[in-house]
DNA sequence: GCCAACGTTGGC
DNA sequence: GCCAACGTTGGC
């Protein structure tokens, strides 16, 4: 674990119907390989500023309701993504080789349900949110980062202290 | 290097 | 299913 000070949070969207929170909690050892990311911003917030024991908002896009549906976190830093190196899988990218990985992916380990989920019209609601990352307009980054105060606010608004 | 076309995301 | 927003691609 880093020292508390070096801990980041990010708040990572997943669809509950391909894979919900309940899914994470439900997996061995609470967690899952957060593979298929092809995106290099998300990619490059993975490889370069995420660490094992970063807090994770575990968000539901494209579900009823959307919203933040648990608390989880890092529990392997970036390795290369091998769905990218199998052309049989729907993520596959001839362009990343197993010697030159393009693509990264990390481990994420359920660590707390929210008592609460928290919509997203809950997460607009909120004036100390009103900057963060994942709502602002025409956002799509599946991997986006949360500040110190951000995710206190959302352990509040999810019935957490 | 520009930018139009295209594909994808995600809220509604 | 619609469509706004945005990233990527590729012709020039």
């Amino acid at each position: 674990m880093p020292a508390p000070t070096d801990r980041r949070y990010w708040l990572m969207k997943s669809e509950p119907e391909s894979f919900g929170f309940d899914d994470l909690w439900n997996a061995p050892d609470r967690t899952t390989g957060w593979d298929g990311v092809r995106n290099y911003q998300a990619r490059n917030f993975m490889r370069d500023d995420m660490h094992v024991g970063d807090g994770v908002l575990f968000y539901h896009s494209s579900g009823t309701p959307t919203g933040v549906a648990g608390i989880a976190e890092v529990a392997r830093a970036a390795y290369p993504d091998p769905t990218a190196f199998d052309p049989r899988d729907p993520h596959y990218d001839a362009k990343s080789r197993p010697d030159a990985p393009t693509w990264l992916m990390v481990d994420v380990r359920a660590v707390e349900k929210l008592p609460q989920f928290v919509t997203l019209d809950a997460l607009r609601a909120e004036p100390g949110l009103a900057e963060m990352q994942a709502l602002r307009r025409g956002n799509r980054l599946s991997i986006t980062p949360v500040t110190a105060a951000e995710w206190k606010l959302v352990r509040k608004l999810g019935g957490l202290r």
